[in-house]
Order: structure tokens, then C-alpha cells, then sequence
DNA sequence: AACTATTTGCAACAATATTGCAAATATACT
DNA sequence: AGTATATTTGCAATATTGTTGCAAATAGTT
């Protein structure tokens, strides 16, 4: 069974065409992608509204997540497998890479914790790292 | 001099009612302000565009910074002292509380250093932190 | 007080996000 | 496989958010 079928079938959603093909997009991309990114892509052409409820299902269902940006814009990445129904674990670092503009989730980079002023109870952390990633410092 | 004319002047930028409406605002304010908050204070009634630009120009220089959310809105908080024109050194943890839903900034605990992977060359990061606050764990 | 540069508000526009509802499609059941 | 039921989609309308040009108003300067 395909990848995304699977994907789907664990998540107990059903499967129609756009879930498959915005879900595909998101396993072939290298980084992590904007509603805009998936909207003009050329392949998929459903509907604004249709990508904003498949983004937001999927989002509950632990198959992606979001990233903070300050541009008004959210990006959503993949989850790994531990991520389930309503429990998102991507205490990982996004790098967002100021040349070619990718972000990138560093999956093996986990948040560090820090030390709180007295009160103050964490649950969840979000990091984000700007400079230049891997490809393009060779260039 | 009062602190809000003392900032802007220091800035080099021109008084107006506005600016001095809203930087009042950040500052008597606890948390961190989205446009919208702004928009919908009584006290202050400017047009949409004014505040817009007047939100600019003050992380422009230096006055306020952005913090990353992950609902399309940019959250902006007063700088402290050391961030100049262009060169913001707001490296310190911003904290979202679930219940009151306010945006701290702990402005004493600084974003921890992580080990990248070869190649990635971080310069500037940022950490969001949900959870509950000091005052709302009290109750 | 008068001049100059900057800022503001208006208007128009563009982009982004949300909702209700009927038609289309997927899943479950026989 | 065919049908019933529940879910999903697309359309239309609307709301929210962000941008630009330009004339009028205001602040800083002499």
C-alpha cells in the first residue's frame, strides 16, 4: 500500500483526491509549505476552500503541522509517525533558510528546554532559526 | 521628559498623536499586541493605514519586535534597551498563555544555543512557549 | 510666522480567510 | 455490484487583513 493511502487510512479519514494530492505534495517537498505554495501548484486545482479545510484536517489529525512566521503566513510541515490525533510532538527545530527561502524541519534537533521564571508552566515549545542552510552555504 | 516622547525622540522620528497613542499603549500594556488589538481600543481610533505604518516604522527602529504565531497574525512587543535601528537583539523566550492568552516576553530567559547539523548556519532565533502563566496558575 | 519635509486619512484595491448550502463523492451495508 | 448514509467538495457571498497613490494636514526648522 502507497504511503499516502496509508497515511490516510490510519488517520480513519476517507480518501478523496485532494487529500491524496496535497498529502503527496507535502511527502515529495523538501521543506515546509505555505496555503499559497500549494494553491498555485499547478498539479492540484481544487478549490481555496477545499485546501483550507484539507490543511485544517490534517492539521488535527496529526499528519502535519504548523510553523510560526512573522509574514503573516503559516507553513505547515509533515509530522513524523509519533505524532498522533490532537498530540502533536514537533518539539524540533525549523530552520528557515534566508537564500533559497526553504524551511526546513531539523527532526533530530529538539527544542532544549530552559528554565522558567517561578509560575510559569510549559507545555509546548516552538523554535525557528533563520540563517543559511546546508545547500546553499556551498554555493 | 515622559517615556513614551523620550523614545521617540530618540529614534529621531517626528511626535505625532498617533505614535504617541500607541507606543503609550505597548507600553502600559503587559503582554504583546496584534493589530487588532490595537485597532479595537477605544482610546485610540486612527485609520487602519496609520497604524499599519506606524507599526513599521517602530520595528523599523527598534521599538517594538515581532513575535511568529501560527495564526496569521504577527504579534509585536515593546524592544528593551538594547535593540537599535535595524539590529534587534530580542533573543529571549516569548511565552503564550492558554487560559489568559496573553504574550509575555521573558525578557530574562534567553533563547538556548542548540548544535545544528553540518552546514546549517543559524542567525537568529526565535522560541515560542505555550502554557499557563504565572498569574493564571494561580487561580 | 512661513517654509519644507513628513505623516495622515481617504479611497480604491488586493490578498487572505470563513460560512452556508446544494451537488458530488466516498464509505458502509445488503 | 447496487443502494443508502455520511462526508466532502465547490460555489457564492462575505468578512478580515494588508497595500498603494495621492491630496490634505501636521510636525520640525529657520
Amino acid at each position: 500500500m502507497n504511503q499516502t493511502l496509508d497515511i490516510l487510512k490510519r488517520s480513519g479519514l476517507s480518501v478523496t483526491e485532494g487529500r491524496r494530492e496535497i498529502l503527496n505534495l507535502f511527502i515529495q517537498s523538501e521543506g515546509a509549505l505555505a496555503h499559497a505554495d500549494i494553491e498555485s501548484n499547478t498539479k492540484i486545482s481544487f478549490d481555496r476552500v477545499t485546501v483550507y479545510r484539507t490543511l485544517q484536517t490534517f492539521v488535527e489529525n496529526g499528519i502535519i503541522h504548523q510553523i510560526p512566521t512573522t509574514d503573516n503566513t503559516i507553513l505547515y510541515a509533515l509530522c513524523k509517525d509519533k505524532c498522533g490525533s490532537g498530540h502533536h510532538h514537533d518539539e524540533h527545530v525549523h530552520f528557515i533558510c534566508n537564500d533559497c527561502e526553504k524551511t526546513i524541519c531539523l527532526d533530530d534537533v529538539i527544542v532544549p528546554s530552559v528554565k522558567f521564571p517561578e509560575g510559569f508552566h510549559p507545555l509546548q515549545s516552538a523554535m525557528v532559526v533563520k540563517g543559511i542552510c546546508s545547500d546553499c552555504i556551498k554555493n
